[in-house]
DNA sequence: GCCGTTTTCGGCCCGACTGTTTTCAGTCG
């Protein structure tokens, strides 16, 4: 299928993760997820399109691998027929995926797989660069992986290549760099969803008296290096071969009494240690981190006379044990509060402590709506009764309906289209009495900061969110009046994931954030903090900045999909590192009090 | 490969930007 390149040699496969093959016992065993599906299809579509395959066809498993990866129900439990009445699942995905669940991969993939070196999949992850300039770079300079793309600009053997001029070989060098930065790290879904599963095994083992992960995770970093796993136990042995024996560990780093370290099959580094269970407290402490936080309380211990490591708190003369055994009890005899994880980064929160003036934080149960979300109007996969069905199950007391506007042509949104949606929200929002349904839409903020619609149509939204999807390069000033401008518009009540960045794959954009703020708190405009692991924007250093210059808050999930309603945790986690209150997020807000700020929003500008 | 006020083929996400060309292909959202 594809042309040999110049340069024969064996194909490199290292460093990226694939899925199992052959299969884990998870996937003999039925249980396999529906993420697990998406990925294959996913794979399977990025696959088709490198290899020059048909395009379509490449769209219709990316479709159905979306589909799947939010349907509410687990596909490796579902027919044929029942498969099919997936959107965008047909007879032919119906029996891949039916394959997929019994097997843990099937031919097509297969044949795919065979045909474009793995490496390929991930050059296309390098902003700019897609999968037709990807595949001429495997053919005409056997180029497989980032590294062997980096070396090639290095050296200059793209400067011939037609097509890839010296603009295009600074863009690829600065994707590369993009691409790096983020490379060991991922997503924190991906990281809890590891971290819960290790969890509850652990928490069975036998002689398990406390089970929990630390580190980074439990500080609800966006992205994680490696995950920190500790348990009590006065018998490590047992956790430290059922770790060893869970079905996706793909390879063993390092085992002993005190720690154990393995690597998932997605690549993702896994440190469990095991203490005694009067070590609890001080250990779970000590590996929660951040360092710059524990450097501060151990400063604290010595001038008290006593002394802190991650075995419990002693009398600095007499080595005598103070105390070990919960956290609380740890903060307390330091003379301090105790500290949420998120806050533990040393940015103000040991002075807090100290004078008793921690922010109550914001939680997920203080959430009582989402503000951003779509359906398969747009480009969500579920219909609006079945994402208001499952609002109404997360107990919401209200739910905006917010489908993309015409101005993002892709979407292909209608004036009557919108309206037609208006009609049905309005009955749904009869049938469910315990939830308000407020019609709304994204718009989109264009590089003016001008939005779609007239002021007439923008009246008849009960919320605006506005966001920026494109023109990320604008110049700082450019950037920061546009953002101010979307501000002032009176019919936008907030600013979704403002910065746009995407982690790992495209930076914050270029603004003045201190003046965005500024207006935004001026003119009563919420700032997004959008909850989507890809996102999570506003990150916390600019929650944080945004909260002092009073501006309030919406923590969205920007849901595609009944199941993305759940990431609402990571926004909440962002939060909470930004030292939000429930106050400060109007999403936590009764229905009426909320009303009320949407409603001065277009009387103040 | 999916889908259908169209019933079995022919369309499917459209428009703009960028860098490269000299009229356009690739990429992105």
């Amino acid at each position: 299928m594809l042309g040999r390149p110049p340069r024969p040699g064996p194909v490199s496969r290292r460093g990226w993760p694939r899925p199992p093959s052959p299969p884990s016992v998870e996937a003999v065993t039925g249980a396999v997820t529906n993420d697990e599906v998406a990925a294959a299809l996913t794979e399977l579509a990025d696959l088709t399109s490198i290899g020059g395959g048909d395009a379509f066809k490449a769209r219709a498993y990316e479709k159905a691998a979306r589909a799947v990866g939010g349907h509410r129900v687990e596909v490796a439990t579902l027919d044929a027929k029942q498969l099919q009445q997936i959107p965008g699942v047909g007879k032919a995905i119906a029996e891949k995926i039916i394959e997929f669940c019994r097997s843990g991969t099937f031919p097509a993939l297969e044949k795919q797989r065979a045909a474009v070196p793995e490496g390929l999949r991930h050059l296309v992850r390098i902003p700019g660069l897609g999968p037709k300039r990807a595949l001429v770079l495997y053919q005409e300079l056997g180029v497989t992986s980032v590294d062997e793309l980096q070396a090639a600009v290095d050296a200059g053997r793209l400067d011939d290549l037609p097509g890839f001029g010296a603009k295009t070989a600074e863009n690829l060098r600065h994707g590369v760099q993009v691409l790096r930065s983020s490379a060991g790290r991922v997503h924190i879904d991906v990281a809890t969803a590891a971290a819960e599963r290790i969890v509850g095994v652990l928490s069975e083992v036998p002689g398990c008296v406390r089970c929990a992960y630390a580190g980074s995770l439990r500080r609800s970093r966006e992205t994680v290096g490696d995950v920190d796993v500790l348990a009590a136990s006065t018998n490590p042995e047992p956790l430290m071969r059922a770790l060893k024996a869970m079905p996706d560990v793909a390879d063993v780093i390092g085992s002993g009494a005190k720690k154990t370290s393995i690597r998932t099959t997605a690549g993702l580094q896994v440190d469990l240690r095991v203490v005694p269970p009067e070590s609890w407290g001080a250990a779970l402490q000590y590996f929660t981190g951040s360092k710059a936080h524990n450097v501060r309380l151990r400063t604290i211990a010595v001038h008290a006379g006593l002394k802190l490591s991650e075995y419990g708190l002693f009398d600095g003369g007499t080595d005598e044990l103070i105390g070990s055994r919960t956290e609380e009890e740890l903060y307390r005899r330091l003379g301090l509060a105790w500290v949420a994880p998120p806050l533990r980064e040393d940015r103000g929160e040991i002075e807090a402590a100290q004078e008793d003036r921690l922010p109550v934080l914001v939680t997920e149960g203080d959430i009582r709506g989402d503000l951003h979300t779509h359906t398969d109007l747009t480009d969500g996969v579920a219909p609006l009764e079945e994402m208001v069905r499952a609002a109404a199950a997360r107990g919401y007391a209200y739910l905006a309906v917010t489908d993309h506007a015409p101005n993002l042509s892709m979407q292909r949104m209608t004036t009557e289209k919108m309206l037609a949606q208006r009609e049905q929200v309005r009955r749904l929002d009869r049938v469910h009495r315990r939830m308000r349904l407020l019609h709304g839409t994204e718009l989109n903020i264009d590089p003016d900061g001008a939005v779609d619609w007239d002021e007439e149509v923008l009246a008849g939204f009960d919320l605006c969110v506005a966001s920026v999807h494109s023109h990320f390069d604008q110049p700082r000033a450019a950037m920061t009046r546009r953002l101010i401008r979307a501000c002032e518009n009176p019919y936008v009540h907030v600013i979704g994931h403002p910065s746009t960045r995407m982690l790992g794959r495209r930076d914050a954009v270029d603004a003045d954030w201190e003046a965005v703020f500024q207006a935004a708190a001026r003119t009563g405009t919420a700032l997004e903090i959008n909850s989507s692991p890809e996102r999570l924007d506003l990150g916390d250093a600019l929650v944080l900045a945004a909260r002092a210059a009073g501006v309030k808050f919406a923590v969205n999930t920007d849901a595609h999909a009944t199941a993305h309603l759940d990431n609402l945790r990571y926004g909440v986690g962002t939060a909470q590192r930004g030292w939000l209150t429930a106050d400060d997020v109007i999403n936590t807000w009764t229905l009426r009090r909320l009303q009320s700020f949407l409603r001065r929003k277009s009387a103040n500008t």
